[in-house]
DNA sequence: TTGACAATAAAACGTTCGTTTGATACAGTC
DNA sequence: GACTGTATCAAACGAACGTTTTATTGTCAA
């Protein structure tokens, strides 16, 4: 077959991995499963990336960069976020609306990148110390950093590493969590709407709470 | 075997399941890994429990009851909290310290009925919605009730129901976070510390986020 | 001592798992 | 037209899965 319906097995692979690993996880995904969804044969899994856990690396990658593509925050490979020229506050107010971005789809569904991150948060798997490393701890260090320049802004310097990380950890909470329930939010919080509007209410909502934690 | 041998083997079952399940869900959770961990034939979880889902079941009954047992909250059946009488800034206070002392066992581990949730919301299985029905459901309403109460003693009756379940919200996000990094915490939040002392200061924290946007 | 009963154990049931094999189709090169 | 390399397919591999069957054990009442 031509090289162009070959990429489109190996990205019709790479998509329904994607979605089956984010509401199952690893273990409880099986490759004829993907195959399934993905209209391919089974050897295709093993052909095109060598094993099960050689296409969760590459889904997720997949994943990390439709993310990136889709919202350009920080550059996850140093943790040098783009907006260092503007005020804390601002850069605060931004890296919340860019969490809650990568939390929740355009449409409102819950992230696929997310979820995954969360089923080896509950159970590491191989590639975990890898996401962190390039992904999830320095987007966190980069998150302390913005706290912690708001913090100086305001004269705060009395605050510790440790309450400025405290309070990142809290943002990191509030912003994790809608693709966590999103999938299950109309049976879980039927009253709160997690379309566009009503992410950026929450995004205020978490920003004030952290600005309040930094006055 | 006598009747207390036979209790302690369902009992060993429980506990063995309750802890896998909670890191790996029900789907990558085998019966034969369970039964190991347990010390138990394999045969032993079909005739106790009827199926593998039945152990599921009696295994998320187990864990909430020894969560409800170590930190008697509101009743679960009825939503009701038991501090009906104390003042709402008070009742508030106590439904977050308790939402976090469900999250996270004692000694700093995150709490495998609040890691079983996580699964469910992720993935849902069947025993989902009676999960919703008879527990987290009711307790996610008392809270906006509790948030309600706050709101109308400070004479903010202008917020409408669903700005009171989007402080709600957040709130079950911050207090159920921990159960889901504190696995983790050590690779990804290694300056956050979980032990009681800390827990309290994210506790406060939480609180004041909540009656900030309640002002 | 015997029979009934609850609990455990070993073995096997058919199915599904991740992976591999061998064959087939098809593009481009000599 | 023969050869090479790539991609797909059906089929099968041994291992592990949830579950069942059969046999064995120990404890009671009769």
């Amino acid at each position: 077959m031509n090289p162009a319906t070959t990429e489109a097995t190996q990205y019709r692979l790479l998509e329904a991995a994607v979605g089956l690993f984010a509401s199952q996880g690893f273990a409880a995904t099986s490759v004829r499963q993907v195959c399934d969804h993905a209209d391919a044969n089974v050897a295709a899994v093993n052909y095109h990336f060598g094993s099960k856990s050689g296409l969760y690396d590459a889904a997720i990658d997949f994943a990390r960069a439709a993310s990136v593509a889709r919202n350009v925050w920080v550059e996850l490979d140093t943790g040098r976020d783009f907006w260092a020229d503007a005020d804390p506050e601002t850069r605060l107010r931004r890296f919340v609306a860019m969490l809650l971005d990568h939390s929740l789809d355009p449409d409102g569904k819950p992230s696929d990148l997310g979820r995954i991150l969360i089923h080896e948060m509950l159970d590491p798997t191989e590639s975990f110390d890898r996401q962190v490393e390039v992904s999830i701890g320095r987007v966190f260090n980069a998150l302390c950093d913005v706290c912690g320049f708001v913090a100086a802004d305001r004269g705060r310097e009395d605050l510790s590493p440790e309450s400025i990380a405290r309070i990142a950890f809290l943002i990191s909470a509030q912003c994790m969590y809608p693709s966590l329930v999103a999938g299950v939010a109309a049976t879980l919080h039927p009253a709160v709407s997690l379309d566009q509007a009503g992410r950026e209410i929450l995004a205020e909502h978490i920003v004030q709470a952290a600005l309040n934690s930094l006055r």
